[in-house]
DNA sequence: CGGACTCGGAATGCATGCATCTTAACGGCC
DNA sequence: GGCCGTTAAGATGCATGCATTCCGAGTCCG
């Protein structure tokens, strides 16, 4: 709360961190897709502006693992393997259950009634099919959760892990219609949370990624093995 | 062994990564003190390059938590509090315990082999109290053995969250001359690992975990807390 | 007709320059 | 003597320019 105060209030945005989240934007909606290759300068002169900021943005990006620099021709959106999905899974398993747990340990009554609300903005929008509002409201919800458990590295590591996958799955998501499904899990976590039911509440935190996991796996394959 | 050989070989050095290593090893030595600011035209200008490369070096380094940005005055190296340790700790404690376990299953006798002859490097090191060559080659060894897990991810956020706390606790390694019985404990994760004896590798891990934690528990503190 | 060579276009990576902003020291005023 | 306003120095952040390097199309030769 008083974070929020002291960061957001008055801090003008850098250029750059407008182009990160504007290519991060661009990752979700599908604008760029993985394996293409786009140009710092060809990003630059779309949206206006220097090629220093937009290369320093995608510079960050290569850090987080979502793009690949390529020697002289650009910045390459990183595809996802199977074998990369199932690295992220198993990451998110080992981090997320027991930081959840922790969390659930310190969680107010105020805190939940937070995130209450922000699992009731995750049922409306999977009831409405609004896929970039879910995941918008499912990030929150889950960085809020995992926020209590007073482990920062751990929250932000886990953050990074969700957004290098949440990015190949959302027509899959949509198409399927498992969001509703996806949604009610939140609601059954925070009742576990309530009833400091540990282990219920672990078997539900392993259930929801579970679910991510298999919903997100890519039904179709344009690039056969072997092709690198 | 086939990744050394396809990365290392021609790849040219950037400047912005020679940077970036100098940065770090001046961590390391000292020569960088927690808390003080830095800017990075004085770095240009010391090294005598231009401050575009480094610059992107600190960003590297903001994003890799080692640094801050100070808004108009430099980079600040981050100091590390007693909670910082705390998590640090914890989530190596969730990664690299699971992920050793893994790694032993796949582990094969010419793994274990080259391995062997890190821990000896690492006992010669700590017998001959360098320090330097200590961390090197425990981080290798350390490395090394983790990536058999197969997790690359898992790998390398372990090994940015080393870096994170091998900074601060150097000369206290040195002068509590425990590097011997941590050097030891190496060839006896190898010997569990070799025996297959999995509760053994995991008390191992947690142990040698716990050594590290309590080690580079900071005796000195010359910020009262309330300072900032 | 197939393959190797050359040349042009383009992108990165770095250097340089400038506008804006913050901090800190200095001088004046109460 | 202490406090406040002013000013100047320095740093970031972005724009611009240039050298180097790589890919690919076109062309020439076998």
């Amino acid at each position: 709360m008083a974070q929020n105060l002291s960061a957001g209030s008055l801090k003008r945005t850098s250029l750059r961190d407008q182009v990160l989240d504007l290519v991060r934007q661009s990752l979700v909606s599908g604008e760029i897709r993985p394996g293409d290759i786009y140009s710092a300068s060809a990003l630059a002169a779309r949206l206006g502006v220097s090629s220093s900021p937009v290369r320093e943005a995608m510079l960050t990006l290569v850090n987080e693992g979502l793009m690949e620099p390529v020697r002289n021709r650009g910045y390459r959106a990183v595809p996802m393997s199977e074998h990369d999905l199932d690295e992220v899974f198993s990451m998110r398993l080992l981090l997320e259950v027991p930081g959840t747990l922790w969390a659930a340990e310190r969680a107010t009554p105020e805190d939940l009634a937070a995130l209450r609300a922000v699992a009731d903005e995750i049922e409306a929008a999977a009831g409405a099919g609004d896929v970039v509002a879910f995941l918008d409201a499912d990030r929150r919800f889950h960085a809020g959760l995992l926020r209590l458990c007073g482990n920062r590295r751990l929250v932000d590591t886990v953050l990074s892990l969700r957004d290098q996958t949440r990015l190949y799955g959302l027509d899959a998501l949509a198409r399927h219609g498992t969001l509703d499904a996806s949604a009610r899990e939140h609601h059954a976590m925070l009742d576990a949370v309530a009833a400091g039911d540990t282990g219920r509440l672990e078997e539900a935190v392993r259930h929801h990624l579970r679910h991510t996991r298999s919903d997100w796996a890519q039904p179709e394959d344009d690039a056969p093995s072997g092709k690198r």
